[in-house]
DNA sequence: CATGAATGAGAGTTCATTCAT
DNA sequence: TATGAATGAACTCTCATTCAT
């Protein structure tokens, strides 16, 4: 999991020298945008923020954007990307389909405390253009879809208690993309124990219990090797 | 629980006659922005929209209110009112600390699906003045502090299964916040068909199971007299 | 002919009372823009140039228009409602197609010596939108069609020499419509005097006739080889 | 008559190798200008449009000039230079004056179908630096005292029919002058077409004689009351 | 009471122009 | 020589807020 600039308020580095990776330049951008828009909401963050945060000027920005909203979009788009790279990963996993839900869990409460994944959860999507809103909806869209289609498959493969999957669903997304709005980067719960902690809470609802012996027995996952 | 105006655009009836109660324009007033404010952000709501839809003019708005921001901290606090009237409730309940879990799932999401309700959590904090936004944050510290008090409740009185209260109060919150940003008034699913489903889903998952002959049993609560 | 205000500065007088028509002060604003225009173009006058001639400030104008091109295309359409009565006044005129035509140019001539008659052939088109644009240019390809059939009129009365109508109307149009661009309102020359001497010249032609036992003869010439 | 790049978009090729007669770029620069400024005038064409066009940068410009108004103030220039040629040639004719004015026309209504002629009359001077803009109008001038010295000339040897020279020469430089304004350089009337009807058109007028006992008689009207 | 009018502050965006390489 | 990067100034437009009626 990629580590953002929270902690490195430093990104105006990557401006310091007139010749440089205009590639790294626009990562910079983004990395400071994402943190203001988190700080202060897209709507209050002024080019101007940005800019100075940079040490460039405001119009600099239109170097590397066409324009603000576009800044908006690239971060849903990295955020998007991470969210992409779990979910195929998770469907490369070969287990019940309560593993993969716990695993969704686990690496998608890791995403919500980056940045950029942040972003995806929090940021206002009335501040995108139509078309971009769309681009952000289909996205979201598939997300849901791949987390009931994973509750589905533990109903029918019998590690999860019969239940409305939609419902279920919104249950663990809410749960998991609140993180997005109370997550601290310099708080002191680490991403990971949180990670795992909801990936337990929230499977623990879902599983089937199996009496053996007298001892309770859950179906337990570890989430991740 | 209250019924708001999703429904009824009629809010500018209150501003039909002269002669009215002010109180009920003031009202009126509120149930107008707290919709537009759910419907495209505070920011980008103006003070023209809210008019305009009583069919008043912005001026008029100033009778009623100090300022924009005024009007955004009364939803807040009519909102935080509702919550405050089934936290309330709960504590006088007598039961498990998992059924006060199981009480408060039910009820706050039902509050999530009511517009002010849905102000508390939805709105953008960062849009109050430093002194609003302190009142805000105490509010909704106290209504953190409530539900982990509940859980560390069952937890000691053995009907919910040991765990960190904190996070596990993270995750049931956040899943029930999350209720106000997907719910649509207007939509299929019932508000007390998402609460009581909530309120069984997220319990199922703390609640400790305990054999009884070889039936699972888990301490099963019904959330609602 | 109305009068405007090329010599009257004191259009923000109508901005002197903050309750007065705002009829008056949006044709007040519509002078100063169309004289502004017609002496910095549209592109160099800013808004700040036409408040400040008005003796208010920049947003003040949105009260009136709703944006700057609002103000353009409004222009636009008090020129062409100039024209357009002079045309409805020559249609229907008893005379000859050549009478028509001569009434046209004096007429027409007139407008081009009136700021907003002006800025319908002296004002950049590419300013407007496209709708806007497209609003105009149907005005002034009417306008042409109505000068090419007097013409074609009067080649069939006989009053007019055969000639391409089409050819001959640019001619025509274009002696008049450039009288937007040179014409001083603190000139000496008088617009009626322009005006009716335009219309001699252009229909009668320079060239002195010279009679030649009963035919036409007019000193011709070759223009180049 | 040199033709100009309206038809051909190849400009860009005299800057294709490097080693090239900076001579011959910089015209092509001056040729893709002229095209931009009289499509789209010269404000809304940025410096960016140009270099763009010719598949070099920005900066690249300022290589041949020294600002954006130098390269308008070359394209006056080279306009006013095509006019020069022509008034020199006509000096040198011998005939009488309306054999002058007919050849004038002729030559500059041909002038005012070429690109750089039309800039000369179709730009906006006001985009000139006061020092240009003097240079500018001291040549438009000097065209218009030759035009009415040639009308002058024809009066005094009787070609020309006794009328104000001055008013009539605003009326034929007008008629031409304007067909920098409709003219398309792809559209179907031939630029000589056009010359030679403009010519004869405006010296003979659109009246159709008739003699009257060896008076000449034209049908005379009055244009308006 | 209520309103139309007006304002000041600030936003995003564009562009000619100049560095620095 | 030629260029990508950067800037400063300017402009349009929006909006919460306050007069003056």
């Amino acid at each position: 999991m990629p580590k953002d600039g929270a902690a490195s308020p430093s990104h105006w580095k990557a401006f310091a020298s007139r010749r440089r990776d205009p590639a790294t330049k626009r990562e910079a951008v983004l990395q400071t945008a994402a943190h203001l828009f988190l700080e202060k909401s897209y709507g209050r963050t002024s080019l101007n923020d940005v800019a100075e945060r940079l040490n460039i000027t405001k119009p600099a920005l239109y170097h590397y954007f066409r324009n603000k909203e576009e800044i908006l979009l690239e971060c849903y788009r990295l955020g998007t990307g991470l969210i992409e790279e779990i979910l195929n990963e998770i469907a490369l996993h070969c287990g019940t389909g309560l593993e993969k839900v716990a695993a969704f869990i686990y690496s998608y409460a890791n995403v919500m405390t980056v940045n950029f994944g942040r972003c995806v959860m929090r940021l206002d999507e009335g501040d995108l253009s139509s078309e971009a809103f769309a681009e952000v909806r289909t996205y979201k869209r598939k997300i849901d879809r791949r987390l009931r289609s994973f509750i589905q498959e533990g109903i029918e493969d019998g590690s999860i208690t019969p239940c409305d999957p939609k419902i279920a669903a919104f249950s663990i997304a809410g749960a998991v993309n609140w993180i997005c709005i109370w997550y601290e980067p310099e708080g002191e719960l680490p991403a990971e124990e949180i990670a795992s902690q909801f990936a337990r809470t929230l499977t623990q609802g879902l599983a089937r219990t199996t009496t053996n012996g007298g001892e309770r027995e859950v179906s337990r996952q570890e989430p991740l090797p």
